[in-house]
DNA sequence: TGTACAACCTCCAGCCACTAGAGGTTCAAG
DNA sequence: CTTGAACCTCTAGTGGCTGGAGGTTGTACA
């Protein structure tokens, strides 16, 4: 049995995060000790870590919440969680091509700015003029 | 002289996001008709693409608040309107490792979904277990 | 000149995923 | 039994908008 702050330490989630996911329907309520605190059993800081690893590759909590619906029911997990995970892969991709293009953005007015520092500011120049731009946005 | 409602045609900016770069202070208050009604020059028109250009690159509002004052101030201007714009440039570079890393844990992820989708659920099972990632995170 | 109605106005609430703080209670070590 | 760290709930704030309510103005047309 884990106190909240136990499970925290473990988890690497901090403890308000904890309660909020708790509100949020993703996290079970535990057992609560007569003086109302929360004791987490080893399902709980299994819970959480499934949770918080998720976090962390980017899914959103509504994601997450449909994703330990399907975990919770062993009848049709499969299918949907790869239909979850996929989507998020293609977004991740969507979101590294359309970073590449604001890097290769930037590279160009940070370049031109560095080559020529002298009277009006090209950095500036740059950025308001939309027309300079290589590439759409 | 401009509506609203022209120079968010213009520019592309929904007209309750331009309100709300002005309450901001990104945006100078315009000229108001006798009945309160915004009327924006071309200056006007000129500072909400630069700021709409700006946001498209990722530049936070606090960002651009700055250099909106620098660009108004042709003392100042140049070396720290680079240094704001190089920071983001490494934050953006920073970001694509990130989401670098997702994908290939992602990938993974699927790609054994996609091999062997009978009995336990693999996603939910990557998900589950961390000590299964290649890298950190 | 009157009227219709789209576009405008302000103010307030909500979104996501937390995070921080106030103000009060409980647990556990000494 | 006392101390004080850790816990509890509740509320509000973050960024960058977005949407709605409820009311006013501008403009095109009859």
């Amino acid at each position: 049995m884990f106190s909240i702050g136990e499970l925290s330490l473990r988890t690497g989630v901090k403890v308000p995060t904890i309660r909020y996911y708790e509100n949020a329907g993703l996290l079970e309520a535990p057992e609560r000790t007569s003086g109302n605190q929360r004791r987490y059993s080893r399902s709980g800081l299994e819970r959480l870590s499934f949770i918080s690893h998720a976090r962390a590759l980017g899914l959103s909590i509504e994601d997450i919440r449909e994703l330990v619906e399907l975990a919770s029911d062993p009848e049709r997990p499969c299918g949907e969680a790869h239909h979850i995970a996929s989507a998020h892969l293609a977004s991740v991709r969507a979101r590294i091509r359309k970073l590449k293009k604001l890097e290769r953005e930037l590279m160009r007015i940070v370049k031109i700015s560095d080559a020529d520092c002298v009277g009006e500011c090209h950095v500036i120049q740059s950025l308001a003029d939309h027309a300079l731009c290589e590439s759409d946005h």
